[in-house]
RNA sequence: GGAGGGGUUGGGGAGCGGUCAAACCCAGCAGACUGUAAAUCUGCCGCCUCGUGCUUCGAAGGUUCGAAUCCUUCCCCCUCCA
């Protein structure tokens, strides 16, 4: 592609702050290929889709043609960035690396082209580093410059150690840079300064300095608080259809735009043209079907959507039961009370959970609520069994 | 090292000898309404064998007919001084 003003505009689609964006510009025009750099930590992924706002970016920038490179931070990562917790992490070993970065793979191509994405490790050059080598690094920058990281100065204004090592985690990061001659690199907000440092290094050495991207945070499901797994309020990637569908229903319709903005492959021209047709009255609804059609044919197929977005509209829409409803099979010498059933198939936490479930008339069996804890099920037939407007199942009870 | 303050059910935060499974707020769940949005209203929100049942108020002992509440020891946090 050579219209690069299009291009800047894909890559400024749902950004937080760019910079060195002249520079941007400039490399676009000149070079074919530029090299772009996201660096990654190498303990255990479990992916939500908060993370793939920048994997989308990746994957904007290699369909543009542009090479992307996956970096698996593994000796940067014997440092441990101090980035929030002080705490000191233990080194990982070889093996668990290795694994770590098998399932990042297995996650992450479900965004990145896995034919166009190069997997690199920065141990490949770091381990080599002799001590002569780190004290010529270390002498680029100063202690001030440190200082005015913004952990870091919190930490020596608040009397907090920072041990000497903390200070090389931005210099080897910036040393990434250098070693792969870097156009491009994307981090999150709170990566600026390493991102920063990686531009002086490279100056210093006579490279150009590399053009910074940084993305914002996605908000979870409640559209307020940033998506993570402690909050519960994110979407798994490897979550079933139904799941990322229904979860992605859920969000407030404020956050729609932005959501589109950061997960979508839809160009910013696309998204406007939604962003327009909500504005003249169009109902929000149909166009977060959009959305989660699309997050769920990432993640799954499309297929799988599909049969999950007419899932969703038997269920909500027309109150139809879902076509997919899982069959439980069981066997007991006794059959438990209903409350206990509930708890043994994973629908209620405990046995109370269920009690009060039935009382306020949540639970159905057959579609039919259930007005008593006593029901009794009996041995061979197959239940429909209902909690909530969520929580569905066909239940068999054998003898043992 | 010294002087104070504090640790209560997911989070915040009352309670300071019986009426405490523990006020209230948030989150969560369910019902109504809806677009599984928002807002609103209602109920629930420790566990079980559902009973004048059992286990909880940092930990362990103790006093008492009775303790989250009083005493002792221990652990952990915060603030001020050196």
């Amino acid at each position: 592609m050579n219209d690069y003003k299009k291009q800047l505009e894909i890559i400024k689609q749902g950004i937080e702050e760019i910079i060195g964006e002249d520079d941007l510009l400039n490399k676009l025009k000149t070079k074919k290929q530029l090299v772009v750099k996201v660096g990654f930590d190498p303990t255990a992924p479990d992916l939500h889709i908060g993370h793939t706002v920048i994997l989308r970016k990746m994957r904007q920038f290699q369909d543009l043609g542009h090479k992307v490179i996956f970096l698996i931070g593994d000796f940067t990562g014997k440092i441990g960035d101090p980035s929030g917790k002080n705490k000191t992490r233990p080194p990982l070993s070889d093996d668990e690396i290795q694994k770590n970065a098998n399932t990042y793979k297995d996650q992450v191509f479900k965004v990145l082209d896995a034919k166009k994405t190069v997997v690199d490790f920065n141990s490949r050059w770091g381990d080599k580093l002799t001590a002569a080598d780190m004290i010529k690094i270390a002498s680029q920058s100063t202690v001030a410059r440190m200082l005015e990281r913004d952990d870091f100065s919190k930490r020596y204004k608040s009397n907090q150690p920072i041990s000497i090592h903390e200070f090389l985690y931005p210099l080897m990061q910036g040393q990434d840079s250098v070693e792969l001659e870097v156009d491009v690199e994307l981090g999150g907000t709170d990566q600026k300064f390493n991102l920063l440092v990686g531009r002086d290094l490279q100056r210093n050495i006579g490279q150009e300095p590399q053009c910074i991207i940084m993305l914002p945070l996605l908000e979870g499901l409640d559209g307020v608080k940033k998506m993570s797994k402690s909050e519960n309020n994110y979407i798994g990637i490897t979550e079933s259809a139904d799941e990322i569908f229904g979860k992605t229903m859920s969000i407030p319709d404020e956050i729609m735009i932005k959501w589109f903005n950061l997960l979508s492959m839809k160009t910013p021209a696309e998204v406007s043209k939604l962003e327009k047709k909500l504005e003249d009255g169009s109902n929000p609804r149909d166009i977060k079907i959009e959305l989660a059609m699309e997050l769920a044919s990432r993640y799954t197929d499309e297929n799988k959507a599909n049969e999950a977005r007419e899932n969703f509209i038997k269920k909500f829409s027309s109150k139809e039961l879902p076509s997919n409803i899982e069959l439980i099979t069981l066997s007991f010498s006794e059959i438990p009370s209903l409350p206990n059933l509930l708890k043994d198939i994973g629908f209620t936490k405990s046995t109370s959970e269920g009690i009060r479930l039935i009382s306020q008339g949540a639970v159905k069996i057959d579609e039919v609520k259930v007005d008593s804890k006593e029901m009794q099920l009996k041995f061979g037939n197959k239940y429909l069994l209902q909690v909530g407007k969520k929580r569905f199942t066909y239940i068999m009870l054998q003898r043992k």
